[in-house]
DNA sequence: CACACGATGCGCT
DNA sequence: GCGCATCGTGTGG
C-alpha cells in the first residue's frame, strides 16, 4: 500500500465535514451560482445526515426579481445583505419555503436559490428541494460554512457534462436575464430549455 | 389597518 | 393551460 492517504473509503460520507469555505460564497452571484452545480447539499435532521447533489441554481442580487430590487432592505431579505456562506430560507404561497445561499461581500445583496437537486426523490422545484431536505424557516441565517446542521461540500463535475444557462423561472420582472444555470440530464432540474440545449448540441 | 400578491406545486380540464 | 391552497410580507391609505 503506497503512500495514498485517502482512499475511496476514508474520503466519502462518514468522515469530518468539509463545508465549502467563506471565501467560495464571497464572489459575484453568477459566478457562485454556476459553481454549486455538482457540490453536495448537506443537512442534518436529528441523527441523520442528508446529502444530495445540486443540480440547478438560479441568481438573484438587487435586479427587478429579487426580493432585494432596488437594494432596498427589508426585514425579511435582510441576511441577504449579510455575509455570504449563511442561508436565505423564505416562506412563500402560505405553503411552501425556499432556500438560497447568500452570495457577494457583505453589505452587497445576493443569493443563489437552489431549484434542483439529485440524490432524494423529488426534489426538483425550490419547494420540493425544501421539502425532501427538511429545509424551513428555521434554517434562515444559519451559518453554512461551520457545518452544524446545514452546509455544501464540493462535489465531482461529471466528465462531458454540460452546464446550461438559460433564464430564471416563476418571475415575471427581468425574466430575459439568462440567470438559471442546471446540469444536462440530471433528474432534479425543475424545467428543460430545450432550445438552450438543443443549441449547445446537448443529447442524451 | 387593509389588501394584493408571490423566486410554488398540485389537481383538473 | 388554468385555478387554487394559504399566509407572510410589502405597500399604501
Amino acid at each position: 500500500m503506497g503512500g495514498r492517504k485517502h482512499t475511496s473509503a476514508t474520503r466519502g460520507t462518514g468522515n469530518r465535514p468539509r463545508p465549502l469555505k467563506r471565501s467560495f460564497y464571497a464572489r459575484p452571484t453568477l459566478v457562485v451560482a454556476r459553481g454549486l452545480l455538482g457540490c453536495h447539499l448537506c443537512h442534518r435532521v436529528g441523527e441523520e445526515v442528508r446529502r444530495a447533489r445540486i443540480v440547478e441554481v438560479e441568481a438573484y442580487t438587487d435586479d427587478a426579481a429579487s426580493h432585494a430590487r432596488r437594494a432596498r432592505r427589508t426585514p425579511r431579505n435582510a441576511v441577504m445583505f449579510g455575509r455570504p456562506g449563511h442561508a436565505y430560507v423564505y416562506f412563500t404561497y402560505g405553503m411552501h419555503f425556499c432556500f438560497n445561499i447568500v452570495t457577494e461581500r457583505d453589505g452587497v445583496p445576493g443569493a443563489a436559490l437552489i431549484r434542483g437537486v439529485d440524490g432524494v426523490s423529488g426534489a426538483n422545484g425550490p419547494a420540493r428541494v425544501c421539502r425532501a431536505m427538511g429545509i424551513d424557516q428555521r434554517a434562515n441565517g444559519a451559518d453554512l460554512t461551520t457545518a452544524e446542521t446545514l452546509w455544501v461540500e464540493r462535489g465531482r463535475r461529471r466528465k462531458g457534462e454540460r452546464i446550461v444557462q438559460t433564464t430564471r423561472i416563476g418571475i415575471r420582472a427581468a425574466r430575459e436575464l439568462p440567470w438559471r444555470f442546471y446540469l444536462a440530464g440530471s433528474d432534479g432540474v425543475s424545467k428543460r430549455d430545450r432550445t438552450a440545449e438543443s443549441a449547445m448540441g446537448v443529447e442524451y
